[in-house]
DNA sequence: GATGAATGAGTTTTCATTCAT
DNA sequence: GATGAATGAAAACTCATTCAT
């Protein structure tokens, strides 16, 4: 043996962190498409080209499943426009308009299904609903630093800061529902559109 | 007899149709709540008091009969709207602002599940979606009329109508979510800071 | 209507109970016979000549079926033994004798399969447990009675009442497994030389 | 290499013998507290701290593994039994007392769970059945021996032999059941009560 | 009009078993 | 020897729908 049963261990453990990743990608789309009721496990797995039961192998139960899947999604979107702040700089204007152009990229491009899972928490099971809203606190601190910096600067003229993000959060995640049509193009103008409407918001 | 056989019939109707509102109500309330695949006929017909089978004298199918709630209480709404809308006088923004403020405070105060009704409609069946999308645009229709006249009016300055009723309306149909918590009089003042905060999407 | 609604509502409430009663016996011949795991709803369900989804019309889950199925079967043959107990008079080892020779003889004419419901508790649902538990008290005492009137009265000499309880009801509880086979004369015999035998755990 | 192959090959069998015991016990330890239904594979195999799989390597079926699980137990204590009649001497009824006081006590301290195994074999699949009942065979034997002899010398009067077994067999599986609870001490009085009453089916 | 009963298709869940590594 | 992964068949349970009365 010229590997160590340890580098063993953290190869089959990897490669298990790798297909569970899969399993949750795919069921992240899934449920953010269809909703919690609107999937069945068999619809996950046959989109896997899995059995069912192979499914259970890794959860052991649906509703852990989603919630894992709505934790991966959350947290890698977060991660993204954590990253995204801290590389920015410029007036505060610029920077939170950075942030709500990403975001509404992202929903739109490549979670168009999201919305549901951040959106509308009552239609989830109690115990997720806690998870989804942990998420969607760490979310809006991304916006409610910028947020407050420009207020504080004198940037930004706000009616309340806590009001303001309820705006902007539901402005952006509703936006897939209408922004989907349309060439690639005209998307883009209509996200600039968003973006503008929002920034209003805190126009002095 | 004193009635005729006409009246009679004219009864039966009345009676019928107040049956039908019943249920309508019962279970608009049910759907909005919990959604579609979260309530089961035998839900609503306990809420009614009633057996399943009842249900199906009224409606051939669940589908038919969430269709006709949503129907129902969108109607309702919008009729609503369009009275306060024809009663108002004034400079535009103020009649806006009354729109709104009553917007909320309806979807707040009275309908707090509508938000799953009209904000998520991938989550129904596809023969709804036709249906709640005809309501949401003449539910539009009653923002859009007051808006377009304050644009023309040079009152307010706004990005693109569309877009700016794509915001509002996202953000009034949130709003239960997070304005359904605190005593009344907290929840007024909340509610006119979203009103206020809305506000300014059209100022110039 | 030449009935009043109150009979209507008492005829329905019978034939219900009288379902009730049909599937419960079917129950408990299967589940006597193969235990709780050992049956399906579907194999309830077959035997009843109805599908698994009407058995939970009348009973939310297995286990309920299970634990009503029992509390028939238990107090159908309890009420029985008390039945012959305060028909009886004479002596009590003649008393004492009727009574475990009746009970014997439902037992393996009638219910050879009651055995698992009563002797292995382990093998249930703790919900069940408790239920059984009081039955199988319920159950002693009918015994314990007799028993009691004869050790007072100086026509029976035991080691103790309880231990004395309990291996009368463990011989006769497990009398199905080895009564079985053989004509029915034959079995008769066996029987009898059964209540010989556990009543000369009371001679003086 | 001081050993030869032989003698490896030797060491590894007695290795793999004594992994066997280990599992065997375990598996009869589970299977006689909740029964064959009552217990997976992945009980089992969690119990051991291995996988499922590993468990094929040694069984080829769940079924395998529950046959000799059952032999094991059913062959340890047989042999007890078998040691403690040889080495007894005295008269036939202090020996049948002494080995009735040895059943039940290894059945409560020891086994208490072993009721399961050998009292309800409807349980089992119906290749366990033959192995069972052949293990009973040989454990009535031993009892079967004593009593016979005890009849044939006059010391014992019985109502029939066959019956005197089954009841004496029946009163000592059920044991567990009523004398687990109960100080150690408490247990002790409440066995040799039991004894105590067995013995009047053999009393003159 | 209304109800109780029944159905059947679908969903979640469990588990003995297999197998490549 | 042992493991992780996967399978497939069967089980419990749900629910929209139908229908005789």
């Amino acid at each position: 043996m010229t590997t160590s049963a340890g580098e063993a261990v953290g190869r089959v453990q990897r490669k298990r962190g790798r297909r569970i990743q899969q399993i949750l990608t795919t069921a992240a789309e899934l449920f953010g498409e269809r909703g919690y009721d609107g999937v069945s496990l068999e619809d996950v797995a046959e989109r896997l080209d899995v059995t069912k039961g192979s499914l259970y192998y890794y959860f052991s139960s649906k509703d852990e499943l989603v919630t894992a899947a709505i934790e991966t999604l959350g947290n890698d979107w977060t991660d993204r426009l954590e990253r995204l702040r801290a590389a920015q700089d410029g007036p505060p204007a610029a920077r939170l308009r950075g942030l709500i152009r990403a975001h509404v990229a992202i929903a739109v491009n490549e979670y168009p299904a999201a919305l549901r899972l951040f959106l509308v928490p009552g239609t989830w099971p109690q115990a997720q609903r806690t998870r989804i809203t942990a998420l969607r606190r760490r979310h809006d601190q991304v916006f409610r630093t910028v947020l407050t910096e420009g207020v504080e600067s004198g940037d930004f003229a706000v009616v309340g800061i806590d009001v303001t993000l309820q705006v902007m959060h539901a402005a952006m995640s509703q936006a897939p529902l209408w922004c989907a049509e349309g060439a690639p193009g005209e998307r883009d103008r209509t996200l600039d559109e968003l973006a503008d409407a929002l920034m209003k918001l805190v126009a002095r």
